[in-house]
RNA sequence: CGGGGUGUAGCGCAGUCCGGUUAGCGCAUCUGGUUUGGGACCAGAGGGUCCCAGGUUCGAAUCCUGGUACCCCGACCA
């Protein structure tokens, strides 16, 4: 009865129902007033800093520093540049005053007609074009090439039906942006932060990618390569985590970017862009969580380790406190995020389900009987398991198994990924696996046609075309014209 | 922009079809006590412009008209 509250519908009612459950029980964020937009609650936002920290420390290593450009585009140099506006045009916030005066008729406030802007502004949607116009005055000789700038932001694109974390219509990301004086130094940049993508994903939050390049249609609007990192959700769908774009020499020509060569002649700037967003969140919540609530990756989960203390009375409870400050020094001492809750304000059976719903990968209760045989109940989310061990190199003990959930997490979400990956070789064949959710590895004749014609039929896209696997040659499923490799098809967020 | 649904206590809902006591339930909150190895129990208390406006009526949460907000499904979407 009790349980009324806190109960997450079931994943088999409806998953999207589930998911949103799920996001707002765990106290991840919440829907704003404002109609699309989030509230990232600070148990949410704990998880997106960590992420932010191991990335940004990923682009540092990889040369990268931190910039910031205006949150303002002027509409004119949207329109620089052709493909992208057309991609953008139809999902932006624009500026159109700058002022507001007393409603004459007392009710409130309203726009000042007179405080009209000349040029109108644009919510940046992506900052290619701001930062290009900036870079043109950075950029003169070859000396000042490389720039390899990345900005932690947040982006408006007002999408007309939003999701927390997977689409809002104002999004948390980091967009890294460079200059280079060769196409090959452009490209090579553009597959390194692919893959430093693929490894964050992979390695940090335990979800397993397939690294490719995007369709023509599929492409990021201005970009003449799209990198991409695919996952596979628990529903069957897939889900774009990361992109990083060659954008070729599009917005050098556009802001009319150049710079001199070692020979002295003016040449344009390569470029590239890449980008992961708060959609990662979502991607974390899909992979890997169950009717219990969430499940996290040890290296993302803000506490690591959860203590809770049972106990008759206060002088035990002491007993207890004493115990456990020991354990958690030691435990802290090897770097792991603990928190010791010995509120008495809730049961110990609350608490148990409360750590669970927030995804805390490891449980320590710590009770009369542990005391007595000096042992503690050690909890695994993930497995939802639990076994009695001693106090005695608790902390080495732990640390081994947090490295064993991060594991084990990714290890279930790769094996749910591969078990659901189908081969086909048949237009009927593929239609029928579709429904089913998963991957689907099969023959495309490279045109947008018959990509279009796909999607129309089977709601189905090309998610992208695998960098690594299978290169075996063969004839598209639906025309029967050659193909050079097997593509990746899912159902996409 | 189309199709459907909802708006009642801080949260989640019942009541609306078929108008009629003092508008009810669970959770949360407060008080007191007993508890604590998987979401405790008992007793008591507080908390409401029933989305807004207008209409019908002796009487409206309930019926009618208009408005509004939110949610879901489409269309849209790196």
């Amino acid at each position: 009865m009790a349980k009324e509250l806190k109960e997450l519908t079931p994943r088999s009612v409806s998953y999207s129902q589930w998911y949103n459950d799920l996001v707002i029980k765990a106290d991840l964020a919440e829907n704003s007033a404002v109609r699309g937009c989030m509230v990232i609650k600070p148990y949410g936002y704990a998880i997106w800093e960590k992420m932010q920290r191991y990335l940004d420390d990923m682009f540092k290593e990889t040369g990268h520093v931190n910039a910031y450009f205006p949150l303002f585009i002027p509409k004119s140099f949207l329109s620089k540049e052709a493909d992208h506006v057309e991609g953008f045009a139809k999902e932006c916030a624009v500026v159109t005053h700058y002022r507001l005066k007393n409603n004459p008729d007392g009710t409130g406030v309203v726009v000042d007609p007179e405080a009209k802007l000349e040029e109108e502004l644009i919510v940046r949607p992506t900052s290619e074009t701001i930062i290009w116009n900036t870079y043109k005055g950075w950029i003169q000789s070859w000396r000042d090439l490389p720039i390899l700038c990345n900005q932690w932001a947040n982006v408006v694109r007002w999408e007309m039906r939003t999701r927390m974390f997977l689409r809002t219509a104002e999004f948390l990301w980091q967009e890294g942006h460079t200059a280079h004086a060769t196409e090959q130094e452009a490209i090579d940049e553009a597959v390194k932060m692919i893959n430093v993508y693929g490894d964050f994903a992979e390695n940090y939050m335990a979800v397993p990618v397939i690294k490719g390049i995007k369709s023509a249609n599929e492409r990021f609007a201005g970009a003449l390569e799209t990198f991409t990192i695919e996952a596979m959700m628990q529903d069957g769908k897939a889900l774009q985590s990361g992109t990083s774009h060659f954008l070729g020499q599009n917005f050098a020509k556009a802001f009319d970017v150049t710079f001199m060569n070692k020979e002295g002649r003016p040449e344009l700037v390569w470029a590239t862009s890449w980008g992961v967003s708060t959609r990662l969140m979502g991607a974390l919540i899909m992979t890997h969580s169950d009717d219990n609530g969430l499940v996290l990756p040890p290296k993302l989960a803000p506490i690591q380790v959860v203590i809770i203390p049972i106990h008759r009375n206060d002088e035990q409870l002491e007993k207890i406190n004493e115990r456990v400050a020991e354990i958690t020094k030691e435990l802290k001492k090897h770097g792991i995020s603990v928190k010791y809750d010995n509120g008495d304000n809730k049961k110990p059976g609350w608490k148990f389900a409360e750590y669970e719903l927030k995804g805390v990968p490891v449980r320590l209760v710590m009770g009369g009987r542990d005391l007595e045989n000096n042992t503690v109940e050690v909890f695994r989310r993930d497995t939802l398991s639990k076994e009695t061990v001693s106090q005695d190199g608790i902390a080495d003990y732990v640390k081994d198994l947090l490295d064993k959930i991060q594991e084990n997490i990714f290890k279930k979400a790769y094996d749910m990924r591969e078990t659901t990956t189908k081969t086909v070789d048949t237009w009927e064949e593929f239609k029928e696996k579709i429904e089913e959710g998963g991957f689907i590895l099969a023959h495309w004749d490279g045109t947008p046609e018959t990509e279009e014609y796909i999607k129309e039929e089977t709601k189905a896209t090309i998610r992208c075309i695998p960098l690594d696997g299978d290169k075996t040659p063969g004839v598209c499923m639906v025309t029967g014209k050659p193909s050079l490799q097997r593509v990746l098809f899912a159902r996409a967020y």
